[in-house]
DNA sequence: TAATAAAGTGAATACTGATTCACACTTAGT
DNA sequence: ACTAAGTGTGAATCAGTATTCACTTTATTA
């Protein structure tokens, strides 16, 4: 059977989502051409008709994903008005983004990639050091607001930030789904917010006795919090 | 030339150590026999005489990593008396074995080792549920002096801990030591004990809403408590 | 419709890396 | 010293994988 002529920005497309796929099933190093030309249904030979590289397939995968994370701020920036209310929104989002695609924290944060050449590092590097710099920013504005304590450096919130997921991803990952991750980011949100969290004003952010309302996070926390 | 003969213990305590310094340098799948063998002053077909493969090189590495990581620990609980401090004292001993031989936090929640078979990766999932669960002890232990609030999840604290250096040192060997993960670490230090204090201005040693269990965390409402 | 560009295919190439094997040297025990 | 086990070596094998190429099939367009 031969595969039906694609046009050539759609096989890349289908080529680049497949190369995440794989990625998220067998690790960056385990990424073949073989693998991902027979998951879009061509020759590996075939692949060469739409990238010149196995190289440059990553490239594009890389580019996927840096967009997906800067997308998740805009996002969140359009959504959510309050600083604190749209770093939560983040981690959201930030945990559907890995759940929906096992990929991204394979390569965010992973090693692989940028253990070899110094092109590729420095990209990764980019990337990530672009998506921190949203979150800093994010930190400063919720420190603007005065409710967040200012003595806290935002670049070291912002590192902490990706350290709320990433860690648990892995285990995630690692367990087969057995590890919850969407309990552990409610509670890693709780107390990261409990960490930005203004001391001498006791405020309704994070009561230890409030109403304990029984709101099952993870999926569908995101509607109507702001007016 | 020819390297002398040595017995086959030593030789496999410098295979092991060898290779663990080549997954630094190169990424674990950067590690090849013959990158091992040349690092020990052998040729790739003299590791066979010590290891049936190099699945099993990589086996003991992983234990070599294991005893170090609870070593730390151990080595904690008799240096240090305060719980928290030694909480503290973990982290910077973390960050010492990371800064000595980055070949580590390429294993420990990397992602190319267990990707392949389940063996592995419950290996490996193992050998950071162990540590993650050490460290949650020091944890509870430290919310049994009272001087830390009980409703935080231990485990969650765990994984957090981990948090706190992880991401930052994937950044710091990926900046090739240009990000200042010491200074990081310090301030992530900061925060996190912040997190972790009994908020001393609200109430004293009591909980303001008596104990509760600590695998309930009083919830945060999803919406509408700010004004 | 004919011509031409685009997309797909299978075979062939080249390289890398793990593993095996027959043989050489070294060391320990008698 | 003799022998046997242990250790080291180089060549060879085997498998996987990226990449190229000549050719075929499909789509576009003049």
């Amino acid at each position: 059977m031969r595969a039906p002529n694609t046009k050539t920005e759609v096989r890349q497309e289908q080529i680049a989502q497949a190369a995440l796929a794989l990625i998220g099933r067998n690790g960056v190093a385990g990424l073949s051409v073989a693998g991902v030309a027979n998951e879009v249904g061509v020759v590996p030979s075939g692949i060469y008709r739409h990238f010149r590289s196995k190289d440059e397939i990553l490239d594009v995968v890389l580019d996927m994903i840096s967009q997906r994370l800067l997308g998740n701020v805009q996002a969140v920036r359009v959504e959510v008005s309050d600083p604190l209310d749209r770093l939560h929104r983040l981690l959201l989002l930030h945990l559907e983004l890995i759940r929906s695609n096992g990929g991204i924290p394979r390569v965010v944060l992973s090693e692989e990639i940028f253990a070899g050449q110094g092109r590729r590092r420095l990209k990764v590097y980019r990337m990530i050091s672009n998506y921190l710099n949203e979150v800093a920013i994010l930190v400063r504005e919720a420190q603007a607001t005065g409710r967040t304590r200012p003595d806290v450096s935002p670049d070291a919130a912002a590192v902490m930030f990706l350290g709320l997921i990433q860690p648990a991803a892995i285990l995630w990952m690692m367990s087969d789904g057995k590890f919850d991750i969407g309990q552990h980011a409610e509670h890693a949100w709780q107390l990261f917010s409990l960490m930005l969290a203004q001391p001498e004003t006791a405020r309704a952010a994070t009561p230890p006795c409030g109403p304990q309302k029984k709101t099952t996070i993870g999926k569908k926390g995101e509607a109507g919090e702001r007016p």
